[in-house]
DNA sequence: TATGAATGAGGCTTCATTCAT
DNA sequence: AATGAATGAAGCCTCATTCAT
């Protein structure tokens, strides 16, 4: 594939971020193709010669969101190795919230509520990001168990899936309430149920003796 | 004021039930008063004759569904007095989304999630209903608690926003995925929370005892 | 013709005031049924009870205002006896205007400017209420030329569609400024010309002495 | 700002063409965009792909017509030289009158009749087009005043008043006659009473001698 | 690559009127 | 006489998209 212009793979970053801006403000089926060339600040044209449908752009709006996810850059997306850094996964995400003032929820959470049987296409690319989420939930609770440090009777594929469900569900009852406590509550019980799981350090060597 | 003509009250209600179901399969955003028009079967005009606006319409939706909620009719609102019915709570959602082959959210999370700062009204009304459930999962607990069946240290009201939280995040991730299992995962994982908090007859005499 | 019911004749006559009112303020094109029954206080029926349409409606209030105007009661449309009630006719109508603080002009010029074509009913019923109008200003001219206290070359018709252009032409003017100053200026060369056709006492009996 | 295409240019100059027409003939209340865009022959769209609103179109055609106004090239706002031409701008707009019949009032008055306290944007652009057309007839008079041939009791701005009422007010006197003879009659009498403001060169070069 | 003109379907709402009670 | 439910056309405007330059 040739490689795009620097000046119109500019303009298509900036009509990307926008959508992605106002999709996390007011969702997809709220936003029109006219409001994100106005925030992006480009001609009508410029739309339909980089994305050949508004469906298009949303789907390439997430593609570009999976690849930052798998990149693991951000805050809610990096590798978590200890249970502090699960802790501040959740966190994070209330913080994101708390940054908009309560007003929103989480941004790939808002675009799945609206997705109906029509819109198959963005249900899968939104899946997708949802999946390799929960991987890396998941794979720190692999990681746990590989070592002995999670109960034997864990599954770490269902803990990641009431991982995300906590939270999801935690960001949409902030936004509704626009209250952070209910969230924080949430979230304080999730992570009191996780680690009900964790083997202590003691438990750990007093498992390996009786069993040595 | 005078009572309504049972031919308009019907006409009023037939558009009611439209909207809510289409609220439920594609949102409110993505519903118009047209659509609403030809599923109830009324004229243009009805509409705007029994409803000021298509916000005022979604008002009287929630409003609808809220005094549903209060009776306590259904099933995800009907009192629960037992761990049992507890467990039929959280059961009953997904039953209700696996009713529509797992392509639907929560009715009133799919309307929650799609509000924006200019909904405020519709937000509040959302809010209230919220409000209405958990206070019914919370009555549980408080019952429980005060008869000496839960552990002292559990939140009644944490607990409620936990419940409430988990089963709107278990049906987003199940309509994003297109499938129950995650969702049942994501209650499971908190119905054993919850449980943990329960105070077990065993556990219950023995302390009555040693307390006695 | 029957009487009708005190009821029904004051409901009719709600809804006749409350569309005067309206059709002033904002002109008849502009004024919907549903913001007179509104006004009025009457249901939807009631309209099209008394009224065989909003043309009829409108027919209706201009005969009202006819027989008002014919009656002779109110200010701009009492019998003109001397100059000073001429230069009291002119000020009464901004004093009008003036009250609704310069944003209506004459009721009825608002109606006629609107006129078109498809409302050749309506155009003859301001017609009439104009020529009313006129007539009642010309009395006062054919009088004092009778009296010989007007000049041989005024004629009074003209005299007479003059004070009602000036009049007119000066309540657009002043709507239009949301001034009365330019009104009044009209208003005042208007009345400078009309009094150069008023012969003095003196010029009187000097004519008459030279005629005798 | 760059130059508009000529494309998008002649669109928006045939819809302003065809929204003029149509608010002289009836009005900008009783006109709606989708007669305007037929009689353009245009799409939906282009009506508001160059104008933000009805409102906004309105604004356009009167911004067109001041353009016009100012330019001086239309007969009713040419630069008034002489009494005789002072008489004409008089008869042309009578003449415009005729020309449809008596039928339609002066295409500003009847804008302005119908603006309302919700329309104070339209009533400023109509305020500023009669500012120019009075400024234009009291040029005339600062003029004469200036040679010596107007009485030195005349002022130039209230006689300037007094020529837009009454060619206002004949205007629309006319339309609710649908007879020119009254329109004529007002003005021939404003025209009268002007005249006596001139000082005819007898009467100049007499004052010149006794002041000399 | 870029701009914005063009299109027509559709969205939300009001209009004027008639009908049933 | 009175109420308000019913109707469908129309009003103003935005939508998503395509086309011409």
């Amino acid at each position: 594939m040739r490689a795009r212009s620097a000046r119109g793979e500019e303009t298509r970053g900036r009509i990307i971020r926008a959508a992605c801006e106002l999709f996390h403000k007011q969702g997809y089926v709220a936003t029109s193709p006219d409001e994100i060339i106005e925030a992006s600040g480009t001609g009508k044209g410029q739309f339909y010669h980089h994305f050949k449908s508004k469906e298009g752009l949303i789907h390439q709006v997430l593609q570009d969101r999976l690849e930052a996810i798998k990149a693991g850059t951000r805050p809610f997306n990096r590798v978590i190795t200890s249970w502090e850094e699960l802790e501040q996964w959740f966190a994070t995400h209330i913080e994101l919230q708390k940054s908009f003032s309560m007003t929103r929820g989480c941004p790939f959470g808002t675009i799945g509520n609206e997705v109906t049987e029509a819109d198959e296409l963005i249900r899968q690319d939104i899946n997708l990001i949802f999946e390799v989420i929960k991987n890396n939930v998941a794979a720190f609770f692999i990681k746990e168990k590989a070592a002995g440090r999670l109960a034997m009777e864990a599954s770490e594929d269902r803990l990641a899936d009431f991982c995300i469900a906590t939270i999801q569900g935690a960001l949409l009852l902030g936004k509704i309430k626009r209250d952070s406590k209910p969230a924080e509550a949430a979230v304080r019980e999730a992570l009191a149920h996780l680690k009900r799981y964790a083997v202590t350090p003691e438990q750990l060597s007093k498992r390996r003796r009786s069993a040595g």
